[in-house]
DNA sequence: GTTTAAACTTGATATAGATCAATCTTAGTA
DNA sequence: TACTAAGATTGATCTATATCAAGTTTAAAC
């Protein structure tokens, strides 16, 4: 891990944010249906029959592990292809995009390490959005097929699944009532930086930083705004000392104001 | 049914779309943890172990069926209550709303016949946003502790619980992808039509015209436009042509200009 | 049928954010 | 280290939507 002058900072935060390595599985949102599971007196660990590993792709550094898939800046899935698994994120983000009828790239959805992808279309023909790896990023795969049969042989994985989708749906609607009916770049923003910090937060350890890893284009995207427009409200809040910018990693200095311009109305 | 005389054309489409009728149990997404199941060969309907009534609430005429609870104008649950059921309603509408420190009320959802309320908090200690009938509606009551119980018992129904709150991540995720990144008041409304309509098209059996049942203001405050320019936008879109305005009966005349306008990214 | 309140619409003005354009910064490469 | 391209910021202007205000329609109550 080189370190060039400018970047010394960053290094040092992403190390400290722990984005370069991959999230313990005890944080993960797969752990429900990953983690062994008691079956007849027995400990059973299905996992193995249904994570795959994927051949590496444009890894920098090839992985190690078995589990982990690495991915750079590549596409994981494809938008209506059929579904055959579903993934957790290792490490490294994944922007979810829907390409409209004018060829135009909207971003619907991040996953930050221990967050799902795929998992809303389990019972459908294809996958409803693409998905592709920002810089450096892993993902556990789950064969759909192979979890199936396993899933019948012991009903406490079901059970597992079953929290596992519903938390997924809390997350879901959680985060449509962060920003559905936001009109101010100013909210929009602030819920943003929020709700990424907590998710990102048993992860990352800090409830007060977080390492975008995306671009400002993607993020402007994901929010409806424009990149200008993003630029001037992000100077904006950290001139009134809300937060402070070290380039794709933010500080939020004054949480609680924060949460106030999120959760404005108008 | 008393008909009026400015009235008559609204009874009329009312009952066209059948909003004053129970949603039939096949179209509700419900249906999955209710219908009866195999077990042991024999057959089983669990949902008379779990699937409550309730005491009809304000009803203007009392409601004679022994599943469907009647509330109007109506809090079915409050924000931060205890969970203790979810529901599926059956007929009218319910908006959902989280109240903020200023006590302001946001909409964050709305809930028509043969969607589920309170799902995505089924793990969760509490509910997280108050649900409140809109003019007559009515609920089928499911008790998480009763379903439990009969759910350990039959694998079958835990399979049906599954692909119940896949599909409902889904629907939940579409929702979001709808909205999010939207930013002109036109693709806005445009979307919010195309969606409400597609929602409610196998209870109505149109996909072209729907009865919002909510007030101006509760789309405006769910959008998060002011009534004003949610009003000058609708009749945007009567005078061009894209729809006929009946009160809170819409028809959609040119539903493919509606989803370009929808899907249009700036 | 008349009265009253609530819901909805329309008009005029102010403002937040888009747009267009230029500049600056960062990261990768020679 | 210098060069290059992509990403990010800043400035000036224009436009869509909020805001404030008045008026109209609809629905409920008397």
């Amino acid at each position: 891990m080189t370190t060039g002058k400018k970047l010394a900072n960053n290094v040092v935060y992403q190390q400290a944010l722990g984005q370069h390595h991959t999230i313990a599985c005890e944080n993960c949102s797969m752990n429900a249906i990953c983690q062994p599971v008691e079956a007849d007196g027995q400990t059973l660990d299905l996992s193995k029959n249904y994570l795959n590993k994927k051949i590496p792709v444009n890894a920098q550094a090839p992985d190690t592990s078995q589990r982990h898939t690495q991915v750079k800046n590549r596409i994981l899935f494809e938008e209506n292809t059929p579904l055959t698994s579903i993934y957790a994120v290792c490490s490294g983000v994944f922007k979810l995009c829907v390409t409209s009828k004018d060829g135009y790239e909207k971003v619907v959805g991040l996953r930050y390490p221990g967050e799902l992808i795929g998992e809303d279309a389990l019972f459908l023909e294809n996958y409803n959005y693409s998905a592709i790896a920002i810089g450096q990023s892993s993902v556990c795969e789950v064969s759909i097929e192979q979890f199936s049969s396993c899933g019948k042989l012991v009903p406490e994985l079901q059970q597992n699944l079953i929290a596992l989708l519903s938390k997924q749906s809390y997350v879901r609607q959680s985060n449509f009532q962060s920003f559905i009916g936001k009109k101010s770049a100013d909210s929009l923003l602030a819920a943003f930086l929020i709700n990424i910090t907590k998710r990102n937060e048993a992860y990352t350890g800090s409830s007060s930083k977080l390492n975008l890893l995306v671009s400002r284009n993607d993020v402007a995207n994901f929010l409806g705004l424009r990149r200008e427009t993003l630029s001037r409200v992000f100077a904006k809040f950290q001139k009134e000392g809300l937060i402070k910018i070290e380039g794709k990693i933010i500080h939020l200095l004054q949480k609680e104001l924060l949460c106030d311009l999120a959760n404005f109305h108008s």
